[in-house]
Parts: C-alpha cells; sequence; structure tokens
DNA sequence: TATGAATGAGGTTTCATTCAT
DNA sequence: TATGAATGAAACCTCATTCAT
C-alpha cells in the first residue's frame, strides 16, 4: 500500500536531505515540504508530527538496512564470515548514503526520552542480529564459550557507531569501508598480543 | 579565582541536576536558576548563554574525571593495567555521579553542530590518555604492534560509551562496575577463542 | 425539490448531532461529513460553508418549530391562552429535541456579527408571533393597553431563552415543561402581590 | 498589588476595546499587546492565555458591576426600590462602557463549555443579588409568596440581558437607560390588566 | 555583582475549502 | 453529483536573553 503512495517517500527522502542539511531543530516542517514539493499540511496526511517524520524515516531505512545486511550475512556460512560481512554493510550502506549516516549518527540522537526509547525499539532487531551471530559462534566452538552476549554486542555495536559518528564527524572525508579488516581483527582477536594472553 | 566565585559552582552544580531530570531542552534558564537559588540574570554574569552552561559543566566535570583517571593509571605499571584501570575508573565514575552520567549520555548528544565539536575538544584529552596506553603497550610489546591507535581506540571508547549509555537508558538499575573485568577482557582478547585466531 | 435531496436532509441532521456534541468549533466538516455518510466535498454542494450549514440547519429548524407553534396557538382563542400555549410549545419542542437545544443555546451564539444577523432575522417570523399575540390582547383588553410592544416581547424571549439556557447548561437534567403554568403566571401577572400594585 | 501592576490593568483595558472592535477570534494576541504598548510575551506575565484574558477581565469588570450595584441597592428601603435600582444600574453602568457592553453581551457567549462555566461562576454572586431582592420582597409581603425564586430569577436576568443585547445590536443607537420603569413596571406588574388577573 | 520584569522572534499544526477525477 | 487528497494561511505561546535599577 505504501507503495502506491509516493508522496510518503518523497516526504521521507527530502526529510533525509533536509535534517542532514540543517539538523532536527533547524528544519521546519515548510522547509521539508518545500523540499518534498508538497504543502506544509500534505505532511500531516502522513505524519504525525515532525518527530514522527524523523522516527518514521528512521524504521524505513533500518527496515531496509537490516534486510540487506541479513540477506548478505546468510549467504556466509560461519559466525567469523557474518560478522566481518555485519561490519562490511555496516559501514558500507552508511557510506553509500552519507545523509542517511549523518541522520543516524548525528541527529537522531538529538532527541527526548520517549523518541529515544522509540528508536531504541526500532535498533532491536538489528541487536539480535548481531547476537545471532554471536550465539552461532559460540555454538560452533568459534567463539569463546564464556561470552556475556550483551556486553559483546555492545562492544561490537559501540565500537561499528564510534568508528561511524567519527567519520562523520571528519565530514566522511576518508574511505570507511578501508577499515572493516582491520575492525574485524580487532573485535574478533582483541589488542594483545597471542602469546600475552593469559 | 573561581573558587572565590561560589555561584559559578553553584550553578554549574544545579544544572547537572536539572538538565538530568529535565532533558536539555526541558531545562529552562529559569528553572536552573531558581535550583541555584541565583536570578535569571545572574547565570548570564557566569556563562555567555545555556548552552555554555553545558559545555562548561562538561568542562569542569570532564576535566576532574581526567585528573582522577590519570591519578590512577600512573600508579599501574604497564599498558594491560593501565586500561584495566581505565575503565574501572570511567564506569565508578559515572555510577558515582549518576546525574552526570544522564547528562554526559543523553542530553550532552542534544546539541548542534558546533557544540558538539566544542564536546569533542573537551574529550580530547581523554581520548589522549587511551593513545598513550596503547601507545606504551605497543612500544612494551604487550600490545599487538600492527595495531592502528586511532581505531582501537574507538573501539574501546565506544565500547565502554555504549555500555554506560545501555546502563542510563535502563535506569542505572544494575550494578556497572560488575562488568569491568570482562569489558577489560573482551577489549584484550577479543571473542574469538584463542585457538581459532589465524 | 429539497426532497428530491436526501443528502441535504441527511448532512443537516448529522450537523445538528455533531454540534450539539462537539460544539460549533470543535466540530470539524469531515466530522460532519462522516456522519453524514457522505464525503467532505458533498458538503459543499450543498452549503456554502462551514457557518452555512449552522444557519441552514437553523432555519429549517426554526421554520418547523415555528409553523407547529402557530399551529397549536390558532386553536386558542385569546391572548392569554395563546401565550400560555406559546410557552409550552417553546419548552415542549426544545425538551423534545436536546440536540437543537443545545446548538441553539449555545452553539449558535458562538458566532460573528454578520451570522448574528441573519439569526435574527430567522428569528424574526418568531418575535412576530408574539407581538401578535400582544396587540391581540391589548386589543380584546386583557392586557395593558400602555405596553410597549417590543419591550413586552424582550421580556417574553428573553424569559424564556434565559430559563433554557439555564436547563440546557444543567445538562437537561429536570422536566422543562413542568415550568410552563409558573412561567406564564410571572409574565402575565409580574411578581407583585395585586393588592400591593399602585 | 494588583494596583502596584500597571500593565495588568493595560492589557485589560486594551483586551476590552480590542475585543469590542474585532469580536474574541479576530483578537489575535499580538493586537491586544499592541494596543496595550506591550510586548506580546508581556501578556503571558499577567494572564495565563488568550482565554484567560476574557474571563479575568469579566471578572474585574463584573466584580466592580456588582459591587457599585449593590452599593446603590443598599441605600433603598424595599425590595420593590430595590429591583428598581437593580434595573437601573444595570442599565446605566453598561450604557456608559459600550465597549464592555459588547464583550459581556456578544463576545464572552462565543465561548466553549468550560469557560461558559466560569463565566456563570462570576456571575453568580450578581444572580444572587436578584434572589436577595426577591426574597427580602416576600418577607416584606411585597412580593407574592408562592415565587419560585430561581424561576423569577432567570425572569429578571433574562429580560434585562435580552433587551441590553438587542440595545448592542442595534449599536447602541437608542437611550437604553429610557426604558428602566417600563421594565420595572413590567417585571413587578405583568402584562396583564389587574381586573383579569384571576 | 545582582536582580527579574520585559522583550519579541519564531515555528508547528489545524482545518475549511478546492478541484481533478 | 460525488469524491477525498491536497492545499496553505494563520496565530498562540515559549523562553533565551537583555537592561534599567
Amino acid at each position: 500500500m505504501k507503495n502506491n503512495r509516493p508522496k510518503y517517500y518523497q516526504i521521507i527522502d527530502a526529510a533525509v536531505k533536509v535534517f542532514a542539511e540543517n539538523g532536527f531543530h533547524g528544519s521546519q516542517v515548510s522547509k521539508i515540504a518545500k523540499a518534498a514539493g508538497v504543502a506544509d499540511g500534505t505532511i500531516y496526511l502522513y505524519f504525525k508530527n515532525k518527530e514522527d517524520i524523523l522516527i518514521t524515516m528512521f524504521k524505513e531505512k533500518m527496515g531496509q538496512f537490516i534486510d540487506r545486511t541479513v540477506h548478505q550475512i546468510n549467504q556466509k556460512k560461519n559466525a567469523n564470515e557474518k560478522l566481518l560481512t555485519l561490519i562490511e554493510m555496516h559501514f558500507t550502506q552508511l557510506s553509500e548514503d552519507r545523509n542517511l549516516a549523518i541522520v543516524t549518527q548525528l541527529e537522531l540522537r538529538q532527541s527526548n526520552y520517549e523518541l529515544r526509547y522509540e528508536i531504541n525499539s526500532v535498533l532491536k532487531p538489528y541487536l539480535t542480529v548481531i547476537d545471532n551471530i554471536l550465539m552461532e559462534g559460540i555454538n560452533d566452538k568459534l567463539f569463546r564459550d564464556n561470552l556475556k552476549i550483551p556486553l559483546v554486542r555492545q562492544m561490537i555495536f559501540g565500537t561499528l557507531d564510534e568508528i561511524v559518528t567519527n567519520w562523520v564527524m571528519k565530514d566522511c572525508k576518508y574511505d570507511l569501508t578501508a577499515e572493516v579488516e582491520q575492525v574485524h581483527q580487532l573485535l574478533i582477536g582483541g589488542i594483545c598480543r597471542i602469546d600475552k594472553i593469559v
């Protein structure tokens, strides 16, 4: 049904651009409307309010983000490769849509408590994808069996998130995807020399 | 000099509390003034504007945060122990001042570009502390010699930050410091079984 | 002709209900349309604008109101009985259609100058009915011959109107028609003891 | 205290004028502010919102209205004269402040349910004044002893209100106070010839 | 230094009305 | 006739900041 609603996507796409360029607070609804080529009031036929544009946009984009990630991961045969793919997909997708990256890394954080909880629930399926990789790795004896999954997931997500945020803060000037291998190595093997690990 | 300005600290302390309880946007200057027991206008004798309260507060608190961390780290004899101490200090200090934790993890992010750059510059010395530990570890052959320090620093900081944010979002309900050891193990040794590391 | 336009009456009847339940300002055109089972745009095939619904509805209802009143009055043989009948009809008809009562006593007043003048012109025939009763009463030497008719009409209408408004404001909880006799006595004989009238 | 708040009265006086000239809905807060010679925001230092201006204004004016009326009434020695004085004061005071008359007779009615209940509570003391006159008249055997006071009060108030509204609707073109005597006669003695009263 | 009354810019949202189908 | 998606004007109120005292 939503596919038959071109204005819905016009508005979302305009919003990503406008939010990225002006920040959430600097993006007046009228500015988004103008960018989308619709009247101000039309926005409210598709979205409850300004915040709803942000969160709905995030849901749509995150849905695609996860779908594509899962699709690629499913073609890999072990947890190690899956983690590598996850990192690669994470960096690649955000590299390819820098406006989206700006919005997810910066604008989306500028929100109140309620919105933040909504964001977390949208993010949840992605975190589950990470959890599943970890469980698979443990089952297959690839990963340590004493891993506390939530903690590891927080390390993985926190690491990726911080790296992307730094990249965005540096105006996306360097090639984010160049880091994929090293990040994977770090997460897999830690920073210690093998012979020193107790 | 600042010690002779008790209202300066009154306002900062009131601001931490008010920001933590109401969020940045929900914290009207008049609310902070009332909590600090001064007139609205007095705020502007000590701070340039509302954002300046936030950033100055962060500078003050982060200064102490770093000083204490460095002091503890300096008493450790190798990079490995220093990293453990850093994690411990990070979690302990935020555990002990939950209002500050709320402000640093949530409210501080709700800011515009310029503020964010200022925040980064305040954060810089802390990131340097991490870098120094890493360099020491590499020099002492404790850590791998092919580590890309900025990346590792981002992993470490991103991990700690994400863990603390999760804890704050869960209303600080559990004991954050209980995780110190495991986080250290993860960062040091990664998630892979040693015998599987290529 | 209008009888061939069922939607016209559908809309009017829906409007009475919606106005009564939500007030004029709380009754969006789309709400009336939905209640009438027609599309928003259809409203504008039958009515000039939202106010026109209100005034047209009032015209229709007031027309019936007056017709029924006149019909009953014509069966009475003197001004005194006619006045009693007018009071009775006034209270009875509004008692029997409480939504209409709410609209006439409350919502209809929430209007701008122009609408108010239109309302007055709709009301005029009713006021003429009162005037006619008064003139008949004076001619037949039933009523004083020094009555200033407009003033008396204002007393009569003002009294009835105020009583009905009070009843509506008290949620139509008591039996309005029970007051008919006493109101008639008051208007006819005033409040003074007969022996005290100079 | 309020006497030390000149802006409070500046705003109220400006509001009466602006409401009378433009109607409640046509009176933007900025228009009232400009008329009062203050900034828009200043309005909100003294009033909760736009409706609060209307109701507060009505409270202030009605308070004076009642005080003056009661003061005059207290100098009269019987219920009959007191009623005459009440009518006289009612017409005189509204004649002398036509803007106030417009606001009370027209604009104040354009309000939602909640406001209407507030208005009624402001009006209550005035209705009590009428009730007291009626009770005194009954006790002194001047008025009939079978009067149902609420009903009579509604007749009296409804009559006065309707007469004033008609006068306002006719642009206050004629002398309202000229009607005082006749209105009093009507309310006291009714419309019937004495010899016809059963 | 300290006050706090006053300022006034700025934006989200509603909803009556239109018009292409 | 009938539809209902689209329009876009319009205004209340907040709150960071100032400045006369």
